[in-house]
RNA sequence: GCCCGAGUGGCGGAAUGGCAGACGCGGCGGUCUCAAAAACCGCUGACCGCAAGGUCGUGUGAGUUCGACUCUCACCUCGGGCACCA
């Protein structure tokens, strides 16, 4: 008999201490590197140490969390690590304006995190922290980068890059976003610079593809890297420069087009500014409005010159080029809105088929002969029968059909234009006969600038000798440590740091400079997941044997912002480790869940800047890890963004005091003392209520963890003390079924572990007198049968419209069902014909009449 | 301009083509209390009705279906990505 006993008040506090020692004692949660069970590898994107964690995180671990432990209890093998991006650009602001060390700075926000993560009850393996800032660490990013080296992935060369003036550095192109450095918002000047590369376009085509294979990804995410990776299917066509008598010389131009079917339609050819041997073609009466041009191009920030709205500007070159397909003779111009660094910095000018084209003829009065009529063009139903028109008869207000019919397209009139149409590949066939032209795809992912002009990163390992030329750090020579106590304050850089660049070559043995670039942080990010399946290894980054163990990734989570940066740099590392014969796998992601922003009360983003950061220690204060972990969950569905709300946390620890008084409740004496045999046929009235409500909700709540839907899983759970509350109150204590109550104590307790452990943790000790720890438990057993009621309640529809409930057997045959269904709502179908009945056992009879 | 998402009560949000609004917040009423807080119980989409009950209702308009928040088409609004990329 469940006795009165003494309920002990919540305290959160007191508990989340006593846990968080006791589990770090016994190291609960160090990997256990089980061969026998299944591996499940939950990852986490690790965090910038910038300070304090803040909700973002807070919300992003919870969710992994959650993860890991309840996979944990479904017997798989875990592996749940943690670590920090620890190098970066804040750190050394941060030490340049206090006066001290990155690494210092650094140090300090990792503790305070570390204790965060620890106070909020993170199952991490800690044994496996990985610190990017570690020359443990940074020393087989220097490898991986010599042997890229090797493979021909490093390149370094002379182009226009963007140079952010107060970061002092250069940024790669996904670092520029809407124009401005993503960490400073100030405005890249454009500067012409030598810099190393990682051949990443090299991986296009497989990067594109590999997207198709990655169901488990987000669409937008998927979308995002198509859009950035910007593949284009066209042509390469040759345009010969015409001499003095308008006859083509041996001097030629190729231009890419994704429409060479309007190829007809060209009236004009553009070069841009920064084109290569520009002015050995200019006509000397010209050169000045030409030279006039690229100067202002040059002075123009290369955001403002690649605005849509921007009016463009041309100079004519006074020569021409000839149109290969009808001999016409096309002005060459010069003009901004040409990118040099996209195809190959010429282009064809087709005013009737581009908006952009088509401005810059209005400006300069150029012919805008249509090519395309589309289908609701008047001229389009005459054009079927004709298939003919003259030159020039049709009036440019019919140019830009996107699609449609060719015209005034000579052999190719009447063929069906656009993106990838007959007429695309027709002209393509017939440049490509004569040597003219083939079909070329182009893309808009550029190689990826990795170099950075600042201290606080990873060396690259590189020696520039005066005689052999740039020769890689011999791999023994590894690592390249960087240098401690620069006074940075005063601007110092590893530049002009002799103790750190003085070397010899170590192919000549002469006096040589070292490199005192450092990698792009995004280096350290990219492969870091690898690192934690093989943390302590000092004879390689890790080993094949361990990467086969855990990867790939099974869970990824973190921040939508990350959609094309890291996750894409992240997959091309893993191909290029995949080509080194390191890993086996192409993907290093299976799952990925990009959770949505914590935003303040009235819906903006939380910034130090604004003021309205809600920091998670100010949750945890009052009411405990458990309630702030489940409120981030709780209150949202996880990818979606949401406005902090502390009422809503004030409901989640409301709900935490309702579960710790109810399960003291249920268990009585302790599980052991009161569970017993359940035979779950001979339950009656509230007991079987109550039964099924364990097995059903305990279905659902299961089948929400495991597509990660944790806010409906937690209204799950409350369903269940719902259930379990009810039945306390509709049966008098002599008659209650103890042997149930434990049972729906402890799988209330079991279910919930994932997400409040510490609470969970607490009650499975103290009010169900287990002595092992609640991760040890299997997760419970839920089953299919006994969720089933043995009434159920029946919709009746007439027609769809529902006009009667009934309530009846769970197995009632098909034919008696209707029968009662019918005389349910036979005063509304009294005099009509019964035309159809349909019936969903279990759910609902819809009967149509008339 | 191109490409993705998303529109459901006062609010956050639930619903394998099958009873729209689960769960929570807030609100209203009640129990307990000298009182308040806490806790607990009940009600809570809109409109009509004393009531039984009825009508309407998932951004708008059409369509498919016995039946549509869910599928199809068009449109509107909001959010996001790409963008002088030829």
């Amino acid at each position: 008999m469940p006795s009165a006993k003494q309920i002990p008040a919540y305290d959160a506090e007191a508990i989340e201490t006593k846990w968080q020692r006791i589990w770090e004692e016994t190291g609960l949660f160090k990997t256990e590197e089980d061969p026998a069970k299944p591996k499940r590898y939950v990852l986490e994107m690790f965090p910038y140490p910038s300070g304090d964690l803040h909700m973002g995180h807070a919300r992003n671990y919870a969710m992994g969390d959650a993860m890991a432990r309840q996979a944990r209890m479904q017997g798989f093998d875990v592996l749940h690590p943690m670590g920090f991006d620890a190098f970066g650009l804040p750190a050394e602001n941060a030490a340049i304006k206090h006066d001290t060390q990155p690494r210092t700075w650094t140090e300090k926000n990792m503790a305070t995190s570390l204790a965060t993560m620890r106070r909020m009850g993170f199952s991490y393996d800690f044994d496996r922290l990985v610190r990017t800032c570690d020359p443990s660490y940074y020393r087989w990013e220097q490898w991986l980068f010599l042997k890229m080296w090797e493979k021909g992935l490093v390149t370094r060369r002379t182009s226009p890059v963007n140079w952010c003036p107060s970061c002092k550095t250069v940024l790669a192109n996904e670092q520029v976003v809407d124009g401005v450095c993503w960490r400073c918002e100030s405005v890249p000047e454009r500067r012409e610079l030598e810099q190393w590369y990682l051949k990443i376009t090299d991986y296009a085509q497989e990067l594109l593809d590999g997207l198709d294979e990655l169901t488990g990804w987000p669409d937008r995410v998927k979308q995002m890297q198509r859009n950035w990776i910007g593949r284009s299917e066209g042509a390469n066509i040759t345009f010969a420069l015409a001499d003095e008598a308008g006859k083509p010389t041996e001097e030629t131009f190729t231009v890419f087009t994704t429409r060479p079917d309007t190829l007809f339609g060209a009236t004009f050819f553009l070069l841009s500014p920064e084109y290569p041997g520009l002015f050995d073609i200019v006509a000397p009466e010209e050169a000045e409005d030409v030279k006039a041009l690229c100067e202002l191009a040059a002075r123009t920030s290369a955001f403002e010159r690649q605005a849509t709205e921007r009016e463009k500007h041309g100079a004519f070159t006074g020569r021409y080029a000839v149109n290969p397909v009808n001999g016409r003779l096309l002005p060459v111009w010069v003009a901004d809105y040409v990118l040099t660094d996209y195809g190959t910095g010429a282009v064809m000018g087709v005013p009737s088929g581009d908006e952009r084209d088509f401005q810059f003829a209005r400006k300069y009065d150029l012919p805008i002969p249509p090519v395309v009529v589309g289908e609701d063009d008047p001229l389009y139903a005459e054009l079927k029968d004709e298939r003919e028109l003259k030159v020039m008869d049709v009036p440019w207000e019919h140019a830009m059909a996107a699609e449609g019919r060719l015209v005034q397209s000579g052999p190719f009139t009447g063929l069906v234009g656009g993106h990838g149409s007959e007429a695309v590949s027709a002209i393509i066939a017939w440049l490509s006969e004569r040597g003219l032209g083939e079909a070329k795809v182009e893309w808009r992912l550029r190689d990826w600038l990795i170099s950075r002009q600042r201290y606080w990163g990873t060396p690259i390992p590189a020696i520039h000798c005066p005689t052999c030329g740039i020769v890689p750090v011999p791999e023994e020579d590894l690592p390249v440590v960087l240098p401690d106590a620069l006074d940075l304050a005063s601007g110092e850089t590893l530049a002009e740091c002799p103790e750190f660049y003085e070397t010899t070559c170590p192919v000549c043995g002469g006096p040589a400079r070292r490199e005192t670039d450092t990698m792009d942080t995004f280096c350290d990010s990219s492969w870091y997941y690898l690192r934690y399946c093989d943390p302590h290894n000092d004879e390689a980054p890790f080993s094949k044997e361990a990467a086969a163990r855990w990867m790939p990734v099974d869970n990824y989570i973190g921040g939508i912002e990350h959609a094309i940066l890291h996750l894409l740099y992240s997959r091309f590392f893993s191909r290029v480790l995949r080509d080194l014969g390191m890993v086996e796998f192409s993907e290093p992601f299976t799952n990925l869940l990009c959770q949505g922003m914590v935003k303040d009360e009235h819906g903006d983003v939380m910034s130090k800047s604004k003021g309205n950061v809600v920091a998670p220690a100010s949750v945890i204060g009052p009411y405990g890890a458990d309630t702030m972990r489940m409120a981030v969950l709780f209150v949202a569905p996880p990818v979606k963004d949401f406005d902090w709300d502390p009422k809503a946390v004030a409901g989640c620890n409301r709900f935490i005091k309702r579960v710790w008084r109810l399960v003291f409740e249920l268990a009585g004496e302790g599980f052991e003392a009161e569970h017993g045999e359940i035979s779950p046929e001979e339950l009656a009235g509230a007991d079987a209520e109550l039964n099924h409500a364990l097995h059903s909700l305990g279905l659902r709540c299961t089948r929400d963890f495991e597509r990660a839907q944790y806010n409906t899983a937690i209204s799950a759970m409350m369903e269940l003390a719902n259930a379990a509350t009810s039945y306390l109150a509709a049966v008098g204590e002599g008659e209650r079924n103890a042997a149930l109550m434990a049972l729906v104590a402890r799988d209330l307790v079991a279910i919930l572990a994932p997400i409040c452990p510490f609470v969970a943790e607490e009650l499975y000790h103290e009010a169900l007198g287990f002595t092992t720890s609640i991760y040890d438990e299997p997760w419970p057993v839920f089953d299919e049968a006994q969720a089933a009621t043995e009434q159920v309640e029946i919709a009746v529809q007439l027609k769809g419209k529902v006009r009667a409930r009934i309530t009846v057997p769970r197995d009632l045959a098909k034919e008696e069902l209707e029968e009662r269904a019918i005389a349910a709502v036979a005063d509304r179908i009294a005099g009509l014909t019964i035309r159809k009945v349909i019936t969903v056992p279990g759910r609902l009879v819809n009967i149509v009449a008339s």
